[in-house]
DNA sequence: CAACGATTATTTGTACGATAAATGGCGGTC
DNA sequence: GACCGCCATTTATCGTACAAATAATCGTTG
């Protein structure tokens, strides 16, 4: 008699979460995010979690273990696992972050979000104009051919973030790369709120359009101000569109 | 008969990495970032691992999810466990970085690390200026003390790193937090470079002062350039002191 | 012979139980 | 009252068994 105990799933809501430790790590990252559990508390044991999910320990060890290496947690023996302080959080991980965006306000992230591109993006940019190769040329034109293409708004968020995720590796600094996770969220984040009633926001392709001129020909300021211009231009659109607060969900 | 197995410890030169997936994680991580296993590699499957170090499935799985939670991996049963491209890859991960470093000629990260540092530190200092509150001006000023106090270079690197830190913290945005890994990373790295030749680099504190009279003041614009001038002054040290190239080991 | 479908083999995923190691707390001793 | 050793709790590690997923193989059939 081993494998008879029917699985209780975790959680209805949960979706396509493939593996039991990746629902579980799921499950415990968002309570973190949302301040279920706060930085300093001692979370339930191995053994509890086991029993709230319905999953043994094995798949709870290796939730926290995932957790572990996001930085939200530290386990030790006899003690448990305790919530580390927020500044220890890579909030630049693509999990934490997605966390962090279904516990918070979303205007309010939308404009930390707006205001780490306003600090990255012109230099990035200038970056780019002086180092990019040809075939970072290429993928940044065919993002923004992608963009001209959309039919609707929906179908210009993938290639708006492809342009911008392309724009950052031009700048050739790996270091760069994680923060497309940032302008991912931000894009997408933006759709859910703005594009519904902008039908096909055709303004901003000039704006990208500039953008990709001043990379392409090596102008290091013009690309500067022309990142500076397009998220100008950003901001208008959520300040204007974006709700004051979202009702509090009873 | 179950465990009279003596370990066979993974490896001499790792020092005090408490757990056993943890020095797992390390070794294999390394491997990672050093090339041994590029992009696209799939990996040996986790009875390889254990056979090579002497460890149990288990915890070669726990070492396996951490890495998974820092974006190197991805793994799928009857596939193994492949190495994600660089551009999943997060680098502003404590760990990540740190094997970045191990792996990376010096002086081409310390480069690239200063770039970064270009194009965050004087926006995040400006917006510090603008929203710091007294609490965090305390803890600027306490971390310009500690650097007076230094009688030493190797004992002005904890405060210099607290005092960006604590600026990083005073702009009161969450995402900027995980940069402050970068750079304490720079300046470590810098100090087993440079400081062993300036035995007490004075000329760093006016510089520093600036930059904190000018948060105090609230006066975004002075911030910005003070942090400038710093940094410019760091980029020289830098470009004077650190060889051209480490001499390959044998 | 080609295309397709079932079978097989390999690898990760999950479960369970036992023991080791670490450590905070308790109680006893001097 | 201070120090020391025992105890309880929790994570850490091990081993084994089986489930699930899926690439590769092989056989069948049109």
């Amino acid at each position: 008699m081993v494998h008879r105990k029917p699985r209780t799933p975790i959680s209805r809501s949960r979706k396509r979460a493939s593996s039991l430790h990746l629902q579980l790590a799921g499950a415990i990252g968002e309570g973190i995010l949302n301040g279920t559990y706060a930085p300093g508390t001692l979370l339930p044991n191995e053994a509890e979690w086991g029993a709230m999910f319905g999953a043994s320990r094995t798949a709870v060890r290796e939730a926290i273990k995932t957790l572990n290496g996001k930085g939200l947690l530290v386990s030790r023996p006899k003690i448990g696992s305790r919530v580390e302080p927020r500044e220890r959080w890579n909030f630049l991980d693509r999990d934490v972050l997605a966390w962090h965006c279904a516990a918070m306000d979303r205007k309010q992230l939308l404009l930390s979000i707006q205001e780490m591109r306003r600090i990255f993006e012109p230099g990035a940019a200038a970056l780019a104009a002086e180092r990019r190769t040809e075939a970072q040329v290429a993928r940044i034109a065919a993002a923004l051919e992608g963009m001209g293409a959309a039919r609707n708004a929906e179908e210009m968020v993938a290639p708006d973030v492809e342009f911008h995720l392309a724009l950052l590796e031009a700048a050739n600094n790996e270091l760069l790369i994680p923060f497309g996770i940032i302008i991912e969220q931000a894009l997408r984040q933006m759709f859910d709120y703005t594009s519904r009633h902008n039908p096909r926001p055709l303004g901003v392709i000039p704006l990208h359009a500039a953008v990709f001129e001043a990379v392409r020909k090596q102008r290091p300021d013009a690309a500067r101000k022309a990142v500076v211009t397009l998220l100008r231009d950003t901001d208008n659109v959520i300040t204007a569109v974006v709700p004051a607060r979202r009702p509090r969900a009873p």
